[in-house]
DNA sequence: TTAATTTGCTAGCTTTTTTTTGCAGGGAAG
DNA sequence: CTTCCCTGCAAAAAAAAGCTAGCAAATTAA
């Protein structure tokens, strides 16, 4: 079936996502071993660049979200775990994080907040 | 070493916590592993409430969680995954963009969640 | 009591993850 | 050209996940 391409999907692939970002920050595999503190190989996430782990161990994904600076949930996401976040993915909105990154959200209002934003969504959709 | 005590300690391990969510609520391993649509088997399950299984799938905690009814972060916590939840240091920083940040805001849902958090905060506050 | 069913559990096996090893290609020197 | 050192991968090996089958104790039925 259907592997993987290496062209530029809207929905990459985990592997995919990492080798872009990897490249991006021009780290080399070891250099990336040593950051996560020898947590992940450099043989291990050339794997996981190729696409040949499906279900990849968070720890790994977290270690690799810490080193990358791009957020955990993301890697969660594309290593195919269920996340507890609504999976809205609209194209034309702006990230407004800026604001919410200072207001410290406990698990309880995060989960409120997002309940509250299926909401809003769902009844006052001005977007299709 | 150290393997396990069945005492009731506070932090309770994956297993205890499993196991002892299974039994309140009467179910036998049979009965989840149908529950989860077979995604869970009994004899799988019975080795996490063991303590068998260091680090389980998230697809399987999810699962569970849904088959409980207990909330998939709280299984993850207890798996030794990191979450990127419940930070209850409020002098610390460390904010819970992460999910936020996926959610592509517009303003005007960013301005009405403020709202939401400043009720939630004003009314039924858990905070010290 | 005995038979049938249910329950928890474990041994054994398959599959997958993760580690280890090492190798071919590509420079940069020497 | 040879040597040395990266860099990315492949392939083998080790370890752990996860499933099937089936056993032994308990429960229920007859």
């Amino acid at each position: 079936m259907a592997e993987k391409r290496e062209d530029a999907r809207q929905p990459q692939t985990l592997g995919e996502f990492l080798l872009h970002v990897r490249t991006t920050k021009r780290l080399t595999l070891r250099q990336v071993e040593e950051a996560t503190n020898r947590e992940v190989s450099n043989a291990y996430l050339s794997q996981l660049e190729h696409g040949r782990i499906a279900k990849p161990s968070p720890n790994i994904l977290y270690s690799l979200a810490s080193v990358y600076a791009v957020p955990y949930e993301r890697l969660m996401e594309k290593a195919g775990y269920i996340i507890e976040t609504s999976k809205r993915d609209v194209g034309e909105k702006h990230g407004r994080v800026a604001t919410f990154a200072n207001e410290n959200l406990t698990t309880e209002e995060e989960e409120d907040l997002l309940k509250y934003l299926a909401f809003l969504r769902s009844s006052g959709g001005s977007k299709p």
